[in-house]
RNA sequence: GCCGACAUAGCUCAGUGGUAGAGCAGCUGUUUCGUAAACAGCAGGUCACCGGUUCGAAUCCGGUUGUCGGCUCCA
């Protein structure tokens, strides 16, 4: 039996009639509000109320008290379908509780935007007192709904937030009030456990407890310090990477963090992305330097160095490349989302010809690096342009031709994607990797985009085999998307307990009492010496005058995937006690039966 | 940037108008130890910052900064 879609479960129509109890409490509580939209979502429900007043977190108490109240009153829940008219007459009726000429703006718009010959429909929550009197509670909605509130019992409020009238800026804030609901207590209290354990997988948390790196106020928001274990994690990362590009021909090329803003000018970014970029600086001759928030112009002048060939192409020319972006400052997360971050950035300069094949490529590419790191659980996404947006560069049929390239490389892969209009990059369609963090949020990872308008406002060229000019078409592509998300998201998928091969430090060496400490530093030597996965083995010695217990408490705390632990029995027998983080005790083995243990490279 | 919340020692937290506390971490000494925390002592804070109310502010009020959840945006 196929699995019930969530849309369709009566989950998705208690968590949408929960939506509306809320609704009704808040209604009763603050009689001035107008409702707008209060939809199920993932993990429950929220409604977005423009309150007269602002709401306070501790007003979420009351709501939910009187939501409890008005669940157990049993109010059925009645469907009415209306006309067009009557439904507008409904809306503007003071004496209809939750209706009325004051509280209509938002209700009436949504009204004008459901399609003509669609149903308009009403859900009422309806009761009858003791003395006979009938109390209602009627919002436009196009349901479905529960029978009755008494179903709705295990909900709890979780947070307030702003969100813009139909997710527009430019639109009036409204108070959004998220809830959760379930069909059983125990069902409520395993998801608000399962919350407090994600928070334990945090990437902030974990990049503090096992050193990967810092934030100081006094460096900047959103400017990561990287201590050694975490430079060392973008150390493997990188190395890793950069192997697997040399394989596919790529070039490594190395460019500034800042340029003379004419370059930028040039590539559309001062008109396209200003509001994203640092503040400009000046020098005394009075030019202009702006801090880069991208890679792509510094590459392209090196493509435009020189005159090419058809016969060159494609090249691919590929950079960590550290980039700045002033991002809103609501919205800088740890190093999910920084002010400055390394991109695996690459840009392709390919004939038309090569297009396709050298699409799949990266594809390819990413799909191995995804293994690699042993991320499975991500969706693909092709953002494509926003007809009604004027923020892109380039004409139409560029776009169009891009846009197929990305189907059509798709379609040649058997890679299923949506579709997502506005998800473009100012100069070009783009598909996407995008990857769940511990809490459920998504972030988008890897990125390859087809751009066939900025090698146009440089005036790219090759000579083709015809001896004439021709434009080359570009791919922007970064594998990881940044060093900075991609560690933090794997540190949540592992919850610091990264494979061994990405581990910064793999082997801890334990030594028991002082004159162990001899033996310990040589085996850490020979063990440095050892080539494992095309690098050295990342190994530590615990010198200090500490328990073993301890040592191995704090080894176990930092995640560590080995612990070598060595005493006088060890000394005697040539042997070392092997301890592994998931197993634990492994007992007294020698160094190459130890060496045989590690887990095979390509199996991460 | 906007809406809401939070900010006390390195970390986790207690402290509701009257002399700043605990555990862990740190330092010193003792202990040289076999698979998740040895023992003792010591030190550590402009209670984020600035201003106000008050005889007196960590505590009440205003502002700023930083952080957290969300919106918008994004690798």
């Amino acid at each position: 039996m196929p699995a019930e879609r969530y849309e369709e479960s009566y989950l998705y129509r208690l968590r949408h009639s929960a939506a509306h109890l809320m609704a009704q409490a808040v209604q009763e509580l603050f009689p001035k509000v107008q409702l707008s939209i209060g939809p199920p979502v993932e993990n429950g429900f929220y409604y977005d109320i423009d309150f007269p007043q602002p709401l306070r977190e501790e007003d979420l108490a009351r709501i939910e008290k009187r939501m409890k109240e008005l669940s157990k009153l049993d109010q059925r829940i009645v469907r009415t379908e209306v006309s067009r008219e009557e439904a507008k007459a409904m809306i503007l009726d003071p004496a209809i509780p939750g209706n009325g000429p004051d509280v209509a703006e938002f209700k009436l718009q949504l009204l004008d935007a459901i399609p003509e010959g669609e149903a308009i429909s009403f859900y009422d929550q309806q009761r009858t007192d003791r003395e006979g009197t009938l109390h209602r509670f009627v919002d436009l909605c196009r349901g479905p709904h529960v029978e009755s509130t008494k179903e709705i019992k295990h909900f709890k409020l979780m947070s307030i937030a702003g969100a813009y009238w139909r997710g527009d800026v430019r639109n009036k804030q409204l108070t959004r009030i998220y809830g959760t609901a379930f069909e059983t207590a125990d069902e409520l209290e395993n998801y608000l456990h399962m919350l407090e354990e994600a928070k334990k997988r945090d990437h902030r948390l974990l990049g503090r407890e096992l050193g990967l790196f810092m934030f100081s106020p006094r460096v900047g928001t959103g400017l990561p310090l990287w201590l050694p274990k975490g430079a060392m994690l973008r150390h493997v990362m990188t190395d890793f990477l950069q192997q697997e590009q040399l394989k596919r021909g790529y070039l490594p090329v190395v460019t500034p963090a800042i340029a003379n803003i004419k370059l930028y000018e040039k590539s559309g970014h001062i008109i396209n992305y200003r509001d994203k970029m640092f503040p400009f600086m000046e020098d005394e001759e009075r030019e202009t330097y702006i801090l880069k928030p991208m890679n792509c112009p510094f590459h392209i002048e090196i493509y435009a160095s020189h005159m090419r060939s058809y016969r060159d192409l494609p090249i691919r020319y590929a950079e960590f490349g550290t980039v700045h972006r002033y991002e809103q400052s609501g919205e800088v997360t740890g190093i999910l989302r920084a002010r400055g971050f390394t991109q695996d950035d690459a840009h392709l300069f390919v004939t038309p010809d090569q297009l396709i094949e050298e699409f799949v490529g990266v594809v390819d590419l990413m799909q191995a690096v995804l293994k690699k790191l042993g991320l499975t659980q991500y969706r693909v996404r092709v953002g494509v342009k926003d007809p009604h947006s004027d923020k892109y560069v380039g004409d139409d049929e560029n776009w169009e031709a891009a846009t197929a390239a990305i189907k059509n490389a798709c379609d040649k892969l058997g890679l299923e994607y949506e579709l997502s209009e506005g998800d473009a990059a100012f100069y070009g369609p783009k598909l996407d990797l995008i990857i769940k963090d511990a809490l459920g949020r998504e972030w988008q990872m890897g990125t390859v985009q087809v751009d066939y308008n900025l090698p146009e406002r440089f005036d790219l060229e090759y000579i083709g085999e015809d001896s004439k000019p021709h434009r080359p078409i570009m791919i922007h592509r970064a594998p990881f998307g940044s060093l900075e998300r991609m560690i933090g998201l794997l540190t949540e998928q592992y919850a610091g307990a990264f494979p061994f091969w990405l581990s910064p430090n793999q082997i801890a060496i334990l030594p028991i009492a002082d004159r162990h400490i001899e033996k310990a530093q040589e085996v850490a030597e020979c063990l440095r010496g050892t080539i494992y996965d095309t690098r050295p083995l990342r190994v530590s010695v615990d010198e200090r005058r500490e328990t073993l217990g301890k040592k191995i408490r704090e080894a176990q705390l930092q995640k560590t995937p080995f612990m070598l632990i060595i005493g006088d029995k060890d000394l005697e027998d040539g042997t070392l006690g092997v301890r592994s983080r998931e197993e634990g005790d492994l007992g007294a083995m020698t160094l190459s039966d130890f060496l045989g243990k590690l887990p095979h490279p390509s199996a991460s």
